[in-house]
RNA sequence: GCCCAGGUGGCGAAACUGGUAGACGCAAGGGACUUAAAAUCCCUCGAACCGAAAGGUUCGUGCGGGUUCGAUUCCCGCCCUGGGCACCA
């Protein structure tokens, strides 16, 4: 389907490859693809065998849910990976690279509803589909490591792990807030709540309470932030985004008092040196206290009512303006014994902390901002150490400083504060210091279908239950098609129904599923042993973790990246790893973006219209100035180039480019466009550029070969014209394998090498029987710098330039640096800085005599003649800067 | 709103540790080949100005400041775009 079958030029039938050389003149990349295809497959050429006697590179790139074909994105990160495999292994080393699919998710439901269609049957055939692409795409890896996590021999070890973290204790039942479906009766994913309204229903959502398993991830907040300092592999930016959610503060849980009866209100504060400047407190619309006092307070009662149709993400409860209502309810400040009133407010969520702030409008923009609003008093008590009393009519100050109208505690450090105040309180029993974290607990359960059974009984007798270890795993029904009224498993009495494995008397399952990102927590550990059936993992995880080189989207820079971090230390502890982290060197490749065009509608909606069928309009310096539509030659507007996405129309489809250009190709520009970690931006006619230089490497070896075998190089016959093409070509060399190996530039390598070919090798006369082994060295270093990158012309060059075997196995070259030595350098010559001159001098040169020479320039001496040279500046190898006065 | 990135020719980008801004590629323009087209090959290509030419000058890396002999790179303050925000994966 993906190919055109011809006859294989190369391929001879034994288990290695014959040297015989192609007739072929034309590149044909599909008939070239195929054919190298099948000696990689013939030869097994990507199983990954453990040898402790070897160094092991395990590489991986974040495996995809099946969603139906494969997408630009998955075939950049995975080019990135493959590229970085095969690399590692021209470096000698036991490369193992798996696939595998994130199985369950929420797309699948949507299907089933959309197309009736079961969403195991759905998953399963794009399994096979995508399998197909990558396999056409030619990625190493070793597919007899494959796993789909819908599997019920993979996630049975998840429910294994579940249950002995429950027997632990690091696993909890508790009450937390979903967005629910009043219309659809179901619990709304966040993407599900579009303007706070259900996207099928449209009916405004409710926040409901449910019961829900947590995993104590917080009980390793401390070791996830530490541990951080130990991963030099990974880019600085997501360690620091990490800290950030992680959020560990160092500060005052404080109680206020009630009033009237004996209870208190407790609040966490990072700032106790504003203590003595709280003039109200906020809690939670949705606070005991708040909704006790609703009772009686009918304004109070509404704004409850108002609160609970917001949806529960934080991007849209922070964004909200912020409003509240004065629940009559009133504390005492713990230090001065002042009546405080207590406001319910739609910005403190119950969920967080103790769902009860202190409110400090002088200094904290928001507070500042809620107290203007309802005329509520501001009291300074910060100032900058030894200054004058901030001004906070404009806004709060929110710098710290010292004291000030605080009494007793007037001239006391910010930084001093939080003992000072610990210490006061704790002797009236009314505070203390306290650590505390941003992040919290892991909610697990998924009011869903299409995940994996969380493996937990209910029993009246006997309460919660664990299934036992020998009815494992709990198998999904995969006979169901959901309709989108909830999960169809809370209305399967044959699964839910059961005897309690403890007393044996009537007993219900938990209906509920796991979060997938359980399931992508920790399959990287799985590949090492995928077909185990005995236990989770065995003694070959320990050989290949960690992972050396993970290869993955930014967008899961913190939650699946933790998570993942978070399991693998779980796994530790259950001594099914050594190691404390799973993934040594993270690599976070950017998005893939494309131009969008659409036209207004007559209702001022947009019909988003696919770049492959519009023709572009230019003016004369290149810049796009409209386009039409190919069908019917009426224009259309540009909308921006932005991340490919269904919405937006804007996707290219990976199987059309490869099916017109070959996979090399594609590969070659996806590497070449961009930086990995940059976002790339598609071009078909990019795509061109990448081809015609494939055909034009290819083009220059027919030719080269059809001339014979070349003679071998004798380095020291060489004249300057050969030792110039050598130097270039070892320049290459060194700047590809620096790219490559430390810098995972792979754009540049590509400059690299393309420069090399086009500007030096496409122009070198062959004359002699010595031009034609330099050329031939050249060829083959080319052909092996490309060998990750677009492996199967590699290897079919390879071949036509007279080698057996395969090129994946071939070491990479090394530098010449004798090829590199220069007589001498060029310099640039500045004066003040500006650019005047260039001058030629010997590479051992003296700095007196490099000035010399640069003075001696003659456009130079336009600029320092008459005028006095106040200092000289040499970079050896670079420039020489005279600084002049006057 | 909060956290993290990014902004360089018409476009994607390069510039390694503060040292020639724009390598490599695309688009565009001109030319060769061809009956023609495609393909291929060659040349030009940041802007303005001076010069017949060779060449030279000034400006130019989102905006405004600063440090430095020298800043795309370091510092301060803004603007804009993107990613994440715990039930998309």
């Amino acid at each position: 389907m993906f190919v055109q079958h011809g006859k294989s030029p190369v391929y001879n039938g034994a288990v290695n490859v014959s040297i015989m050389r192609t007739p072929m003149k034309e590149y044909q990349p599909q008939t070239v693809e195929e054919a190298i295809q099948r000696i990689w497959v013939e030869n097994k050429t990507f199983k990954a065998v453990e040898d402790p006697q070897r160094e092991k590179f395990y590489c991986l790139s974040m495996f995809p849910y099946p969603s139906g074909k494969l997408h630009m994105g998955h075939v950049r990160n995975y080019t990135i990976g493959d590229v970085i495999a095969r690399f590692q292994r021209m470096q000698g080393k036991n490369v193992m690279q798996p696939m595998g699919w994130d199985a369950f998710g929420l797309p699948a439901e949507n299907a089933a509803i959309a197309h009736k269609v079961a969403p195991a049957e759905w998953t399963r055939q794009n399994i096979d589909y995508m399998k197909g692409q990558l396999k056409r795409l030619g990625f190493a890896y070793d597919w007899d490591r494959e796993v789909a996590t819908c599997d019920p021999d993979y996630y049975k070890w998840e429910q294994w792990l579940f249950i002995k973290l429950y027997e632990k204790g690091l696993v909890y039942r508790k009450k937390s807030v979903v967005n629910w479906d009043p219309v659809d009766q179901c619990v709304l994913a966040n993407e599900q709540v579009i303007d706070g309204k259900g996207w099928r229903s449209g009916a405004p959502v409710e926040r409901r309470e449910l019961e829900q398993w947590f995993v104590k991830i917080t009980a390793y907040a401390d070791e996830l932030l530490d541990d951080l300092d130990q991963l030099d592999g990974w880019p600085e930016q997501v360690k620091t985004m990490q800290r950030n959610w992680i959020g560990r503060s160092e500060g005052l849980e404080i109680d206020f008092p009630l009033v009237e009866g004996d209870g208190k209100l407790s609040v966490y504060t990072t700032r106790p040196d504003t203590l003595m400047g709280v003039t109200y407190l906020a809690i939670a619309p949705d606070h005991p206290l708040s909704k006790q006092a609703a009772q009686q307070h009918p304004e109070l009662a509404a704004f409850i009512e108002k609160c609970a149709h917001i949806a529960t993400s934080e991007a849209v409860v922070e964004t909200l303006e912020k409003e509240g209502v004065d629940t009559g309810i009133r504390v005492e400040h713990p230090i001065t014994g002042e009546i405080l009133p207590v406001w319910a407010a739609n910005f403190v969520l119950m969920g967080y902390g103790t769902g009860a702030v202190m409110s400090v409008p002088a200094h904290d923009q928001r507070d500042w901002e809620f107290a203007k609003k309802y005329n509520l008093p501001v009291k300074v008590v910060i100032k900058p150490v030894g200054g004058e009393l901030p001004d906070v009519r404009e806004g709060a100050f929110t710098e710290k400083g010292e004291l000030v109208n605080s009494g007793d505690f007037d001239g006391i450090k910010s930084e001093e504060a939080l003992d000072v105040f610990a210490k006061v309180l704790s002797e009236k029993g009314l505070g203390r210091k306290q650590v505390n974290y941003r992040l919290r607990d892991w909610g697990v359960s998924r009011q869903r279908y299409w995940g994996c059974p969380i493996p937990m009984i209910y029993c009246d007798k006997c309460g919660v239950v664990p299934v036992p270890e020998e009815d494992l795993p709990v198998k999904l029904p995969e006979d169901v098609v959901p309709d989108g009224s909830g999960s169809p498993l809370t209305k399967m009495p044959e699964f839910y129904e059961i005897p309690c494995p403890n007393c044996g008397g009537p007993a219900r399952r938990e209906t509920d599923t796991f979060d997938t990102f359980f399931e992508s927590s920790w399959y990287y550990a799985r590949f090492a042993c995928p077909t185990q059936k005995e236990k989770m993992l065995d003694e070959r995880a320990n050989y290949w973790l960690p992972v050396d080189q993970y290869i993955g989207g930014i967008e899961h820079a913190i939650l699946h990246l933790l998570y993942a971090r978070f399991f693998h230390k779980l796994m530790r502890d259950m001594g099914l790893v050594d190691c404390d982290e799973p993934f040594k060197n993270l690599l976070t490749q950017g998005m893939v973006i494309a131009e969008t065009w659409y036209r207004q509608n007559e209702d001022g909606a947009k019909t988003w219209y696919n770049p492959a069928d519009v023709a572009v309009q230019r003016d004369e310096k290149g810049r796009i100035v409209g386009g039409v539509l190919k069908s019917d030659g009426q224009p259309v507007c540009f909308g921006g180039i932005e991340k490919m996405s269904k919405s937006k129309n804007n996707g290219v489809d990976p199987q059309h480019m490869v099916e017109k250009y070959g996979a090399d190709t594609v590969r070659l520009f996806t590497m070449f466009a961009a930086p990995p970690t940059q976002s790339l931006e598609w071009s078909d006619a990019g795509v061109e550029g990448a081809h015609r230089f494939l055909k034009r490497l290819w083009t220059l070896v027919q030719r080269h070969v059809a001339e014979g075998s070349a003679p071998s190089l004798d380095k020291a016959a060489l004249d300057e014209r050969q030792k110039s093409v050598r130097r270039a070509v070892h320049g290459m060399l060194q700047q590809a394998t620096r790219d490559m190996g430390q810098r995972l530039h792979f754009n540049t390598a590509i400059a690299a090498v393309q420069g090399l070919v086009n500007n030096t090798l496409n122009k070198f006369e062959v004359k002699t029987d010595q031009d034609r082994a330099v050329l031939q060295e050249a060829l083959e270093l080319v052909t092996l710098v490309l060998a990750p990158i677009t492996p199967h012309i590699a290897q079919q060059l390879w071949q036509d330039l007279g080698h057996g075997g395969l090129i994946v196995d071939e070491p990479w070259p090394q530098v010449d640096e004798a090829a590199l030595v220069q007589a001498q350098s060029e310099l640039v010559v500045q004066v003040n800085g500006k650019l005047r001159g260039k001058i030629a001098v010997p590479v051992d040169a003296d700095k007196a005599a490099i000035i010399a020479a640069a003075r001696s320039q003659e456009n130079v001496r336009r600029f320092i003649d008459g005028k006095e040279i106040v200092k000289e500046i040499v970079v050896p190898g670079r420039l020489v800067n005279l600084v002049v006065k006057g």
